[in-house]
RNA sequence: GCCCCCUUAGCGCAGAGGAUAGCGCAACUGCCUUCUAAGCAGUGGGUCGCAGGUUCGAAUCCUGCAGGGGGCGCCA
C-alpha cells in the first residue's frame, strides 16, 4: 500500500538523519502518516517531527519541531511514488504524490481488473461472519436486512483484504419458540382441514403461517391428522423449519447473500457437544448449582455482574448453554481465527458474557469481535411502521426490497455507522431520484460504459500504441487517479473498524471525481487519438474502481441507466 | 438505580489526536444543437449538546452534567 511505503520512506529518512548524527540517536516513535484534509498540504503528512520535538526537548536536545522535520524531510527519497516534499505549519511533513508515478498507477489499476483494491491485510487467516441469525419460525423482518447486509458487506471487504471468510446462518432450532412454532404449524395445519384448533396463546399469528400449512397440507395431505397431536408436531417441526428455511433462503437471495453454510442449534444436541462443553466448564468450576438450576458463573469474570443459567430447573438447557457451545465449535472444532457476530443492540447485554465464555474456553476473547448495530425505523408516509414478528405484523425483507430495490436497501443501509438508528423513509427509497445516492454512483458508472462504447463505436479503442498516460496532466485527471488510489486504504479502513459504511462515502467521492473529469475532459476526440487513448484508459481504470467499490457492497453496476 | 450507544449546518449523516470541520438533501443563482442533465458550477448556512481536564495541538481522549435511544428474564 502507497501508505506503507510512504512510512518507509520516513522511517528510512530517520535514520539516515540519526546515522549522519544530525539527529540526536532517541527510540524512533511509530510513525503515523495521516491525509491531509487540504490539498495543498500534500497528499501524506506525518506530525513525526513534532513528536520528535517533545521526546528531543525533555531530553535536552534542540527540539524545534520544523528544524527537525527539515532534517528528516532532506533524507526523504524523492522517488517512486514521493514527489514533492515540504515542511509545513508547526511542523508537519507534507508529501506529494509525484505526477508521473499517479499517471503510471493507470495502467496498474487496469492490469489489476477486479482484484483492483485488494490488499493482504489477512495473510490467508481463517474468519467467520455469522450474521441475520435467528429462530426459524417464519419470514425475517425488515430490521434484519440492516444486519444482512452489514455482515454480508463485511464478508466481502475481509475477503477483498485477505482473509478466508465463512458465511454463517445460525438456525435457532432447538428454544422454546421454535416449540411453540412448531405448536402453531399444526394448529394452522389442522384448521386447513377443518378442525377446530386453536393457535397456542404465545403462538404466531402471522398470516405467512397460512402458507406453510397449505404448502404442508399439498404436500403430505393429512397424514399428520391420523397420529397423536405429540407425533403430529414432533414430525412436523423437521418439515415446518425446512419450509422456513427455503423462504428464507428466498428472500436473502433478493439481497444478492449466499450463505456457505446454514447451522442448526439442534445440531449442537444431536452431537452431544452441549453437554461436552457444560461438563468442561464444570469441571473448571465455571458451574454452579442454585436454586434447583445450572449457572454459568460469568460473574467471576470481568465487566460482568450476573451469572447466567445455562440448565433450567426443569431441565430444559437454556439458548446460552447451546451459545457456549456453539463458540466452542466454531473455535476449537472448526478452528476459526477470528470470529464476527452481528447483532443488533437489543443484544448488547450478551456481550459480555460472550467474553467471558471465550476465557472460560480458555480462548482470548479478542478473536470473538461481536459487531452491535442499532434498528431500523421504517418511515411509511411519514409515520414509523411498528415491526412485531409475535403479532404477525410484519414487513420482510423481500417486500421491501420488492418495493424499492435491492440497491437502494443495500445502500441506504449501509451509508451509516452501525451504532446509528436508522429511519428508511420508504417512499424516499422507492424514488429513483437523487435523494438516493445509489443512483449517482451507478450513473456515473453507466456513464463511463457509455463512454467506452462509444469510443469502440468510433474505433478509438483500437489504437495500437499502448496509451501513454503521461499525457493526463489535467488536475481532473489526476484528482481521478487519487481517488481511485484511494480505494486500497478504504478497505483497509472498513476492516479495521468492521464497519464498511465508509464505502459509500467513497463510492460518491469516486463518482464525483469521474464526473468532474467528464466535465473537464472530452474522452472520445477523434482529433486526439493520443489523448483519447490515454483517457479512454483512465475511464476504464474508474469503472474498474467504481463497480469494485459496489461489488463490495453487494451492489449492481449498471453499464446503461 | 446500574450498564452501553448517540448528540456536528434547517433535515439526514461523514469525520484514523493534527493545520481553514466536510458530504448529501432542502434553499437560492446559473448551465442541455456538445462523450448520458439520474449531471455540473456557484451562494448562503456551525458556540461540533453543556462544563471542566489531559496535550505543543481535542469534534476526536478522560471526568461530570443534560437530552434521546437501548439493555439489565430459569426469553432469544
Amino acid at each position: 500500500m502507497i501508505r506503507d511505503q510512504i512510512r518507509a520512506a520516513i522511517a528510512h529518512a530517520l535514520t539516515a538523519a540519526q546515522r549522519s548524527s544530525l539527529l540526536p540517536t532517541v527510540d524512533l516513535p511509530t510513525i503515523e502518516v495521516l491525509r491531509p484534509k487540504q490539498a495543498d498540504h500534500g497528499d501524506y503528512s506525518t506530525n513525526v517531527a513534532m513528536i520528535m520535538g517533545s521526546t528531543l526537548r525533555k531530553a535536552g536536545h534542540a527540539s524545534n519541531p520544523r528544524a527537525i522535520a527539515q532534517l528528516i524531510a532532506n533524507h526523504i527519497p524523492a522517488d517512486g511514488p514521493i514527489g514533492r516534499v515540504e515542511i509545513a505549519g508547526p511542523g508537519f511533513i507534507n508529501i506529494h504524490l509525484a505526477d508521473t508515478w499517479l499517471q503510471r498507477q493507470v495502467e496498474t489499476i487496469v492490469q489489476a481488473g477486479d482484484q483492483f483494491g485488494n490488499i493482504d491485510l489477512g495473510n490467508g487467516a481463517y474468519w467467520q461472519v455469522e450474521y441475520l441469525s435467528a429462530n426459524p419460525t417464519g419470514p425475517v423482518h425488515y430490521g434484519g436486512a440492516r444486519n444482512a447486509v452489514l455482515g454480508d458487506t463485511l464478508a466481502n471487504v475481509l475477503e477483498a483484504a485477505g482473509y478466508r471468510v465463512q458465511r454463517e446462518f445460525y438456525v435457532n432450532d432447538a428454544g422454546n419458540q421454535f416449540n411453540i412454532f412448531a405448536a402453531t404449524l399444526y394448529a394452522r395445519y389442522a384448521q386447513h382441514f377443518g378442525h377446530d384448533e386453536a393457535i397456542p396463546a404465545d403462538g404466531y399469528q402471522g398470516e405467512y403461517m397460512l402458507g406453510y400449512a397449505q404448502t404442508l397440507a399439498d404436500r403430505y395431505g393429512d397424514r399428520f391428522l391420523q397420529m397423536p397431536k405429540a407425533d403430529a408436531i414432533a414430525q412436523l417441526k423437521p418439515l415446518g423449519e425446512e419450509l422456513v428455511l427455503e423462504a428464507l433462503q428466498q428472500e436473502v437471495r433478493k439481497l444478492g447473500i449466499e450463505y456457505d453454510q446454514w447451522f442448526r442449534e439442534q445440531s449442537l444436541y444431536d452431537r452431544g457437544l452441549v453437554q461436552e462443553v457444560l461438563d468442561l466448564l464444570r469441571a473448571k468450576g465455571d458451574i454452579g448449582e442454585r436454586d434447583g438450576a445450572l449457572w454459568f458463573l460469568a460473574s467471576h469474570y470481568p465487566k460482568v455482574d450476573k451469572d447466567e443459567v445455562v440448565i433450567r430447573s426443569n431441565g430444559a438447557p437454556t439458548y446460552f448453554a447451546s451459545d457456549i457451545a456453539y463458540h466452542y465449535d466454531k473455535f476449537i472444532v472448526r478452528g476459526f481465527d477470528h470470529v464476527v457476530n452481528i447483532w443488533g443492540v437489543d443484544h448488547q447485554g450478551h456481550v459480555p458474557r460472550m467474553a467471558a465464555v471465550m476465557t472460560a474456553l480458555g480462548l482470548d476473547p479478542a478473536r470473538l469481535t461481536i459487531v452491535l448495530h442499532g434498528l431500523v425505523k421504517l418511515i411509511r408516509n411519514g409515520q414509523e411502521v411498528k415491526l412485531s414478528k409475535r403479532r404477525g405484523a410484519i414487513i420482510t425483507i423481500g417486500e421491501v426490497v420488492d418495493e424499492v430495490g435491492a440497491d437502494a436497501v443495500r445502500f441506504n443501509l449501509l451509508t451509516r455507522g452501525p451504532e446509528s438508528t436508522i429511519e428508511f423513509d420508504l417512499d424516499l427509497a422507492a424514488q429513483t431520484s437523487n435523494e438516493n445516492p445509489v443512483y449517482f454512483v451507478q450513473y456515473s458508472h453507466a456513464r463511463i460504459c457509455s463512454i467506452l462504447a462509444k469510443a469502440e463505436a468510433e474505433g478509438l479503442r483500437n489504437v495500437a500504441v499502448t496509451p501513454d498516460s503521461t499525457l493526463l496532466t489535467h488536475a481532473s485527471e489526476l484528482a481521478l487517479i487519487r481517488k481511485l488510489l484511494e480505494l486500497e486504504e478504504q478497505i483497509e479502513m472498513a476492516v479495521e473498524k468492521l464497519s464498511p459504511h465508509n464505502l459509500t462515502h467513497y463510492a460518491v467521492d469516486l463518482a464525483k471525481s469521474f464526473n468532474a473529469f467528464y466535465r473537464d475532459c472530452k474522452v472520445v476526440d477523434a482529433t486526439e487519438p493520443a489523448l483519447s487513448a490515454a483517457r479512454l484508459q483512465l475511464s476504464q481504470a474508474a469503472r474498474i474502481g467504481l463497480a469494485k467499490t459496489l461489488q463490495l457492497m453487494g451492489i449492481s453496476a449498471p453499464t446503461s441507466m
